[in-house]
DNA sequence: CAAATATAACACATATTTGTGTTTATATAA
DNA sequence: TTATATAAACACAAATATGTGTTATATTTG
């Protein structure tokens, strides 16, 4: 699969990381609310997958934030 | 998985389809444009599947449209 | 109407994500 | 230092998406 280094996923990634911070929530906590193992957050955050739309929005429902909120991205 | 309903998906793969159509596009036109299978546009439209980042990144690049056009929704 | 085009729908092998568990590394606090 | 919490990293089976091809059904166009 032809990744373009992945600029997406860790443009994506990062947004994630930071909103969770600043919200003052551990990856785990993160992972309970979304209903999604602890593992996968971390793995979307520094881009090691291509995360499905249904993973997203179990994450933004977590987050409480709106999907255009963690698309508004320079892409 | 929990789908509830697949709204998100049903969402998405209508504003997909409108933008298509509004630039006068047919799924294999886009598909090919997209470099991704023409039934892959089909699947998505009708929210048979969850895509991944990676599809719906190729896909805003061929429809000349930015991430948050895309994700433009009362989510 | 017939022909052509576009889309839906199905099957199946392959690739990737998901879910679960475990281990290691790193930071932070006691 | 010793705990404790957090995150990274690895392995593996199961679920899902992807890629390819084929067939059927609409939908347009002559």
């Amino acid at each position: 699969m032809i990744n373009e280094d992945k600029i997406f996923e860790k443009k994506l990634g990062e947004r994630i990381k930071e909103i969770r911070i600043s919200k003052k929530l551990s990856q785990e906590m993160l992972a309970n609310d979304a209903d999604i193992p602890i593992n996968q957050i971390g793995r979307i955050e520094r881009a090691e997958i291509s995360t499905s739309l249904q993973t997203i929005y179990k994450i933004i429902k977590a987050l409480d934030i709106k999907i255009k909120d963690l698309f508004n991205l320079d892409l």
